[in-house]
DNA sequence: TATTTTTACGAAAACGTTTTCTTTTTTTTC
DNA sequence: GAAAAAAAAGAAAACGTTTTCGTAAAAATA
């Protein structure tokens, strides 16, 4: 079976290959019979279009990239879906990627993606990515991008969106020591250099300061990424003489790692320690006890960088 | 500044387009020493190749496609987790479409993908697709299809990766008999036509006959995909005069609804109710008070089918 | 040295669209 | 009824690769 293209219809209708094209794509340079033709054989024969021969045309692929650290993740899984909405109401096609929390990994997919294979970039970088300035080659080649959630501290030019990470970690730290913690710990990923990681310890820090708390080293634990490391490291700090009597993590899998820790050694939450996390979890309040948490609005944010993307794109 | 293409790269040479290519496509036809002239040019004007050009000429995207009903999902999630190590392992890239549990969205996706835009599909159906009838046009242009977790009851043709839903099934609802339930109730998405809630089912029934108790339809609680609904209609059961001691869920989401179910009209679990179901969530022993699950190995599912499709495509 | 073989490269066609530019036919206007 | 305008269609170039085929020059063989 031959494929069906162009070439094949026209032939098919008697017509010329352009009479067809302009056809489909309903110029006004073809008759409106003509075109109820053409359209009737089109179906007839399933013709669908060379989606590569249109975009090297056209110069344009009609498809997004997405670039995020890991997917079997609430955050970034519900980002996603907000990005294919809006997607696919505009008929835009998703290529995902993830980095693994490598930057070298961000660096390739990112060099890559300069060969036009997308129309543009949505972004949320890797924990120990230092700069956003490995973009800069695609913002140069006039491909749009877009970061959210894990945004450069530095701008770069590109858009960013976000939640209020300062605002959300002040509040967080605030409502633990109001409950009458007296050593708030928190909880993040080491050699971070995001401004999202930035802002959620800036707003852990005021809190402090607000209350007259004095800063301690110990109370700020720089994780890794490896789940078991960090739960021994929990395990030793909640045994630890000065020992935390709230915990704020800055995010989710550090407090389910936390609770798996206060169970191994007993410790009673929330008697002996309250916690308080930014999570997507939907089970959250089912957990024994319920868990506290801060929960970024990742649909809406997926959504509203994929709105801002498109304005790009649409220029 | 103008793109750089192999024309460009040749002019800056002084070679032809053709050369320029091969010795890009390492080809025996170019020396040595041209080969590194020309991969030290390229390398210095950040030649990327126009994928569009090289898809249409050469017939192959290096792309494949997953179709999932949804994304905010850890079974999904996970399952692209796999899929996209594997692609990545293979240089593939990844288009995801959801059809967000319509038939119509898998049925025109499927459609469009006809169009030779990937070099393979790996798709799990909606739950109210009725057979995989629609994707024999795929099929049938050559392009491989691999069927995951939620493969269509009747053949046709394509390979299809699961895990043994019957036994585990079976296992769960004997589990909760031996624990001395003499009411087992099952959840479920009603309109199903897939083996996989098929097996489910039978697994569940397999056990009620094994233990002489009498199947009893309602017991057989065929949900919708409306939280809220489903929260009713729980309910509902769970205050009814026949009300069950033991519930298998077919899927996760329906789970967490008795949970909250239960929370509202406060039914203590375990002590009058026992749950068990399939899930990947990670916290689900977190959860007061845990959750028997029955966890499929949707990374190692994602990895096994896209495997699988590799080996099709490389043929 | 004359012939064949090998090596290294170039010319040009192809992939399937889209689009610009002509050309032909029909309709309108004076 | 002739000229101008509008409508409908076709021819051909372009998009950036890959690949087949052809052809010089260099190397190997006789």
């Amino acid at each position: 079976m031959s494929t069906v293209n162009l070439k094949r219809l026209a032939a098919e209708l008697g017509l010329s290959i352009s009479s067809v094209s302009k056809a489909l794509r309903d110029s006004y340079e073809i008759s409106a019979a003509t075109k109820k033709k053409v359209r009737a054989m089109a179906d007839k024969l399933n013709y669908q279009p060379n989606p590569f021969a249109s975009s090297l045309r056209r110069k344009k692929s009609i498809t997004i990239a997405v670039v995020i650290p890991e997917i079997a993740n609430n955050y970034f899984a519900l980002a996603i879906d907000g990005i294919q909405k809006i997607a696919e109401e505009k008929g835009y096609h998703v290529l995902t990627y993830l980095t693994h929390e490598d930057f070298h990994n961000e660096e390739s997919t990112v060099k890559h993606l300069q060969g036009g294979r997308v129309d543009g970039v949505l972004i949320s970088l890797c924990s120990n990515t230092q700069s956003g300035k490995h973009l800069l080659g695609l913002y140069e080649t006039g491909v749009p991008v877009v970061f959210f959630d894990r945004v450069p501290e530095m701008m770069i030019g590109c858009p960013t969106v976000t939640t209020d990470d300062h605002e959300s970690s002040f509040k967080a730290t605030e409502h633990l020591l109001l409950a009458g913690c007296k050593k708030v710990a928190y909880l993040c990923v080491k050699g971070g250099y995001l401004s999202t990681t930035h802002n959620r310890m800036l707003g852990y820090l005021s809190a402090l300061k607000k209350y007259k708390i004095p800063e301690d080293p110990k109370m700020i634990i720089r994780c890794s990424n490896d789940d078991a490391a960090n739960l021994l490291l929990l395990k030793k700090l909640l045994k630890s003489k000065g020992k935390p009597d709230g915990i704020v993590s800055s995010i989710e899998k550090l407090a389910i790692s936390t609770y798996y820790a206060c169970n191994e050694i007993g410790i009673n939450i929330p008697e002996k320690l309250k916690i308080v996390s930014f999570s997507c979890l939907r089970t959250a309040s089912l957990l024994h006890p319920s868990l506290s948490t801060l929960t970024p609005p990742a649909f809406e944010i997926g959504k509203e960088s994929a709105s801002l993307l498109f304005r790009m794109i649409e220029k």
